[in-house]
DNA sequence: CTGAAAGCGCTTACAG
DNA sequence: CTGAAAGCGCTTACAG
């Protein structure tokens, strides 16, 4: 590989001017510049960004953090963020954290030094001192699609409002008996989708049924096995809200699986609309979370921060739900 | 950030033995050591990774070139690469290329010094001089998936073998009349599963007929399309191969949508076992592909070219494909 | 076994 | 506008 000292010299100039050619900041006469250019060209210099790191400048590299890739939800977003990056010329580095505490720390530890300028945070749970800690070294960050309140830069769904969308979608067409498959409470944005639930049956004056709320569910295993459970015990919903597009998917299965049609006997709506909702039988009607223009939203984000000098105070921004109707409720 | 010459001051020896007690290959007395491993553990230093790469030591990460990471098949494989690069200590940088050689070369550019000790590829067509030539600067590359002939080291299924078994087992269930929906023939695997359909109709005295082979589809969009066609068209196959698992979800879409059932009227059979097979209705019967364990076996076969200083002969590690019955086959 | 020195490939004050 | 020098944080021959 090419290194400056050899452009210089065949450059005739010095490794400086080359550096300064390049970098650009500082004024270099048009003719020196000319040549430094004819020579970088000819030999296909590209400055070593190792050494350009150590120097302090940008290394152009961010990380993710995500639950897992294999969760149906993540790749679009990934693929916004990367996209986005690869376009300011920056590299990501994927992390699966499967919501340890340990991954993450582990994976702060090794990315930390200078490998990376900055995170993207899929993964938060409300208590996450280390990535607060993180924050407080002024490194930069950027929340996406779940996050940590108002401390952190973030890119979320108003979870609560599409929930809300969802359920009162269901009671306006005629079903009372709904059925909530909820994820981790301790996660801020299953919280919400909850209460998204809850104000929409309180409008319809449904009181809440204890026997209809499951929590604490992840992915379609695990949905599927509640709701087997649930319609074998005798316990027959009008609707169920899975509130993700994976237990929604868990959810079709088991109740076709038990014997009843979907919609005909029993409504089944999701959150998400992951890519798979449209081929889904019957197609899934479910609330869109927009991943791939979050992810690019967050690397916008994050990269600003990471290029801009001064901070400015966090924003969490909240992109509005939207429901979208396909073939699941009756 | 501390660094080693303020550990050094610490333990009261030189930043030389404080770099030889971390790297490990030289011997120090092991009172020296401890105090050394005890100001590491004080400060909480960790070396500057760039620094130690620039120094030419491994900076432990890979680059990951997938055609793109929200096609239902990769993030499998890509879990099962980084949970064995981050076993290992490595880090994964994800490249989404889309099978554009121009992505696939800026890509290389800009990871190629140093930043990056080796690549996984699962993008590979048959012409990729690019590719070839980084092999050439012996730089650390396997294949995934997709392979470019015996020179490079992959991890590959036998394709062949796979839609031989699909196609067989739709043969020895009545079938005679079986579309296939084929990729790209440029991409080797799809030749491969091309040559596997061929095989199996040959065996049972099937003639080839051109109307009931489609070529070049990709995802379930296109393939599903191109079913509505055939159907409207009035062709009425008995069975359907789709040579991935996105193009069989198209195609059970478009059936549905034509008005015929899965399988009573026609049979379909995909290519991935991806996650979601099991999920589909009817559930898919598909050939396997451990995607999963094929990342962990590309990566580590990665890892071990990066790290042992002699190269040996490139090996093409050829999976047995194995096919998963479920329903969608009468 | 250990320290001082050189050097990896850059960038950026410091002179001129 | 340009060059020589220092320095980023390490590692590793070179002496001792």
């Amino acid at each position: 590989m090419v290194n400056i000292k050899e452009v210089a010299k065949q450059a005739g100039v010095s490794a400086s001017t080359v550096s300064r050619v390049l970098t650009g900041n500082i004024p270099v006469a048009a003719e020196t510049r000319q040549k430094v250019l004819d020579a970088v060209k000819d030999m296909n210099y590209q400055p070593n960004p190792l050494a350009q790191g150590l120097k302090g400048t940008r290394i152009k590299a961010i990380g993710l953090f995500i639950p897992n890739v294999r969760d149906l939800v993540f790749p679009a977003a990934v693929r916004g963020i990367e996209d986005t990056a690869k376009q300011h010329g920056y590299t990501v580095v994927l992390c699966n954290t499967d919501e340890s505490i340990e991954k993450e720390l582990s994976y702060i530890q090794n990315l930390r030094r200078r490998l990376i300028n900055g995170f993207i945070l899929s993964t938060a749970r409300s208590n996450s001192p280390h990535l607060l800690a993180l924050k407080e070294e002024k490194f930069p960050m950027v929340c996406l699609i779940r996050h940590l309140g108002e401390e952190l830069d973030a890119v979320v769904l108003d979870n609560r409002d599409g929930a809300y969308q969802a359920v009162k979608y269901l009671v306006q067409r005629g079903h009372r008996k709904i059925v909530i498959l909820n994820g981790n409470m301790e996660v801020y944005l299953y919280r919400e989708r909850f209460a998204g639930y809850r104000q929409a049956l309180e409008e319809a004056g449904i009181p809440l049924d204890k026997r209809l709320i499951f929590d604490n569910i992840n992915g379609w295993d695990e949905s599927g096995r509640v709701v087997r459970d649930m319609l074998n015990s005798g316990v027959r919903p009008d609707a169920i809200f899975g509130t993700s597009d994976p237990k929604a998917i868990g959810v079709l299965k088991a109740v076709k699986d038990c014997g009843f049609r979907v919609p005909d006997d029993i409504s089944v709506i999701g959150f998400d609309d992951s890519d798979i909702a449209a081929f889904l039988d019957p197609p899934l009607t479910t609330v869109a979370q927009p991943f791939y223009e979050m992810g690019v939203k967050a690397c916008e984000k994050l990269i600003r921060l990471i290029e801009s000098k001064r901070r400015s105070r966090p924003k969490v921004e909240v992109l509005p739900a939207r429901l979208v109707v396909r073939d699941s409720v009756r």
